[in-house]
RNA sequence: GGCCCGUUCGUCUAGGGGUUAGGACGCCAGGUUUUCAUCCUGGUAGCAGGGGUUCGAAUCCCCUACGGGCUACCA
C-alpha cells in the first residue's frame, strides 16, 4: 500500500476516554505499519459543546502514550489547519457545490417545524417520520420554494440550512474493512443537515471534505459512524471523489452490566478510563486518569491493543514496535469488548517486572521526592530490585514498600499473637544485640549470624524469622528479610526491632492477662 | 419502534466443514520460597436456542433470543 494517511479525529468536548485511545493506536500501528502519516484533527465545529482545554489533554494524552503525531495542530504540516473551526469557510463552498448539482438543497424549518412534521406523519400511522423522500415536500426549502423566495429566506438568514438531498430507491453498499459488505436501504436515510444555522458544517460534511483534502487514505473509527457512513459514500459520489477505505472498530464495553464504557463507570468499578486526571469544571468533579492509578503507558497501550484484536499467534506482549509489526486491519474482531480490570492489571505488573531497574527508579523518583522523603539514588535502585515483582501498580511500590522510608506505623498483630514467644524474648534480644555488632552488615552477614543463631540454639525458623520481619518491616509480606535488614541499615533495624520487642510483648501479655 | 452490526470458557480471544474446541487473565490445587510476590505444574469452565444444508457443522443458510450502535442544526 502506498501513501497510507490516516487521521485521528477527536472532538474536543471533554478527556480523551479508553475507546477513543484504542481508535489512535489502531490509526497509529496502521499508519506506522505502512509507512504512511497519523494525523491528528480536532473536530470542534459545535461551538456549544466545546470544552477548554480538551485540545490539550487529547494532545498530552497521545504523547503520554507515545502515538507521535506527523500532522496536527501545533506539529504543522502541509494540509492544515487541522482545527475545524479553522476551517470554517472551505466547507461553505462544498456545501453550495452540492446544492448547484442538485444534491443538496436549502431548508428553513424551525425544531418546531420539524416537530410537527413528525406529529403529523405518526397520526397518519408513519412513526419516527424523518425530513426524507416522503416530508420534504411539504417543508420550507428550496425545493417547494421558488428561487426568490428562497433567496430572500437566505438574506433573512433565519433557520438557514443545507440538507443532502438523499436519492430515492437506491441501495448504498460500502465495504468495511472490519466487517465485509454492508448495505443500506436508501429510503431509511434522513435528508442530514450538512451546514447548518451558525454557517458551521456538521460532521458529516466536514468530515468527507476534510478527509479528501487532507488525502487520507483510511478512516479508521468507531463502531457508532457505521450507520451514517452511507451518507458519507453518498457524498464522495456526490462530489465524485474516491473514498476512503473504511474500517469500524467494535466498542468497548463496561465491565459488568450493560453498554459502552463511559466516564461514570471509573468511580463505579474503580478504575480508570481515562489516560490522565482531569479536571471536569462544569460537573466540579476530578477523574482520576490510568497515569495517576499507577499504570505504565506501554501497558495500557499493549492492553487496549488486544482488546479487539489479535495477531494471529498466542504473543501477548508486545512493545509498541512489535505492535507495528503484528499489526493488520483484518485481525480486527467485529464484536464488541468488555474492559476487564484484572488483565489490565496482569499486564501493568509483567511490565514493571520487565522494565530496567534504572528506569524504575526515574519513574519513582519524583513520586518520592513528592513524598518529602530523601534518599539517595543507590537506595532508590536497590529498593526497586526489592520491590519490583511484588507490585502491579507503580504506586504500588511506595504503598507496599512504605517501611523501607519510616518504621512501620501498623504491624500484623495477628501473626504476632500466633507466633511471639515470650520465652523468646531473650533469644531475641541476643539476636538484635548480635545484629548490632556485625561491622557491616550485609544481607550474607545478617543471613549467617541469624541463621546459626537459630541452630545453635535449637530453634525454629518459624518462631524467630517471622517476628524479625515484623519487627522490621511490620508485615508478613515483603522481600527477603536480610535483605531488607542491609537496605534499611544496621541502625535503624536495631533500633525498629528493639522497641517492636517490647511492643511484642505488651502484646503477648495483654492477651495473656 | 425502524435500520445496521454482533454472539466460542466469568473476561479477552484462536479456530472459517472432520480439532480430545487451543491460549491468556481470573479462580482452585500442588511445587519452589523463612513470609509475600515472582516462577513452575496441574485443574475449573465455552461454541445462545431452534431449524435446515451436508456422510459430517463451533464453522455455511434461515428463524428466534440476547447484546451493541444509529435514529440531533452532537460528534
Amino acid at each position: 500500500m502506498d501513501n497510507i494517511r490516516v487521521r485521528f479525529a477527536p472532538s474536543p468536548t471533554g478527556p480523551l476516554h479508553i475507546g477513543g485511545v484504542r481508535t489512535a493506536l489502531y490509526n497509529y500501528l496502521f499508519a506506522k505499519k505502512h509507512n504512511g502519516k497519523f494525523i491528528l484533527r480536532i473536530e470542534d465545529t459545535d461551538q456549544n459543546r466545546y470544552v477548554e482545554g480538551a485540545e490539550a489533554y487529547i494532545i498530552e494524552s497521545l504523547n503520554w502514550f507515545g502515538l507521535n503525531l506527523d500532522e496536527g495542530p501545533g506539529i504543522g504540516g502541509e494540509y492544515g489547519p487541522y482545527r475545524q473551526s479553522e476551517r470554517k469557510d472551505i466547507y461553505a463552498e462544498y456545501a453550495e457545490k452540492l446544492v448547484a448539482d442538485g444534491n443538496a438543497y436549502y431548508a428553513f424549518d424551525s425544531a418546531e417545524d420539524i416537530a410537527k412534521m413528525k406529529e403529523d406523519m405518526a397520526a397518519n400511522g408513519v412513526h419516527s417520520a424523518k425530513y426524507n423522500y416522503l416530508t420534504r415536500d411539504d417543508m420550507t426549502n428550496s425545493l417547494t420554494l421558488s428561487p426568490e423566495q428562497t433567496k430572500k429566506k437566505i438574506v433573512d438568514g433565519i433557520n438557514v440550512t443545507i440538507r443532502l438531498k438523499i436519492p430515492q430507491d437506491e441501495t448504498i453498499k460500502i465495504i468495511d474493512e472490519v466487517r465485509g459488505e454492508v448495505s443500506f436501504d436508501s429510503n431509511e436515510l434522513d435528508d442530514k443537515i450538512i451546514l447548518k444555522g451558525d454557517g458551521m458544517p456538521t460532521y458529516h460534511l466536514a468530515n468527507i471534505v476534510d478527509d479528501h483534502l487532507m488525502k487520507i487514505s483510511h478512516v479508521i473509527r468507531g463502531e457508532e459512524w457505521l450507520s451514517s457512513t452511507a451518507h458519507h459514500v453518498l457524498m464522495y459520489k456526490f462530489f465524485d471523489w474516491t473514498a476512503p477505505r473504511f474500517a469500524h472498530l467494535p466498542l468497548i464495553l463496561k465491565p459488568t452490566g450493560k453498554g459502552k464504557l463511559s466516564k461514570r463507570d471509573g468511580a463505579k468499578f474503580g478504575f480508570p478510563v481515562f489516560p490522565l486526571e482531569w479536571e471536569a469544571k462544569a460537573e466540579n468533579e476530578i477523574y482520576s486518569g490510568f497515569r495517576e492509578f499507577g499504570y505504565m503507558p506501554q501497558a495500557v497501550i499493549n492492553f487496549i491493543a488486544l482488546l479487539g484484536w489479535n495477531p494471529g499467534d498466542d504473543t501477548e506482549l508486545f512493545t509498541l514496535k512489535e505492535l507495528i509489526q503484528a499489526f493488520s486491519i483484518n485481525k480486527i474482531v467485529k464484536s464488541g469488548a468488555r474492559f476487564d480490570v484484572d488483565k489490565s492489571k496482569w499486564f501493568n505488573q509483567q511490565y514493571i517486572i520487565s522494565t530496567p531497574n534504572t528506569e524504575l527508579a526515574q519513574m519513582l523518583k519524583p513520586l518520592i521526592v513528592a513524598k518529602g522523603i530523601d534518599i539517595t539514588d543507590d537506595f532508590l535502585l536497590k529498593f526497586v530490585a526489592l520491590m519490583k515483582e511484588r507490585v502491579t501498580m507503580v504506586n504500588d511500590f511506595l504503598e507496599n514498600g512504605k517501611f523501607f522510608f519510616e518504621m512501620p506505623k501498623e504491624i500484623d498483630e495477628k501473626t504476632i499473637r500466633k507466633k511471639y514467644k515470650l520465652e523468646n524474648r531473650d533469644h531475641f534480644d541476643q539476636i538484635v544485640n548480635g545484629l548490632g555488632e556485625i561491622a557491616h552488615l550485609t544481607s550474607s552477614a545478617a543471613e549467617s549470624f541469624v541463621k546459626s543463631y537459630i541452630a545453635d540454639h535449637e530453634l525454629s525458623f518459624g518462631a524467630i524469622l517471622p517476628i524479625l520481619r515484623i519487627g522490621t518491616s511490620g508485615t508478613m509480606k515483603g522481600p527477603d528479610l536480610f535483605e531488607m535488614m542491609e537496605l534499611i541499615g544496621k541502625k535503624e533495624v536495631c533500633s525498629r526491632l528493639t522497641s517492636s520487642l517490647e511492643l511484642f510483648t505488651t502484646i503477648i501479655e495483654k492477651k495473656n492477662a
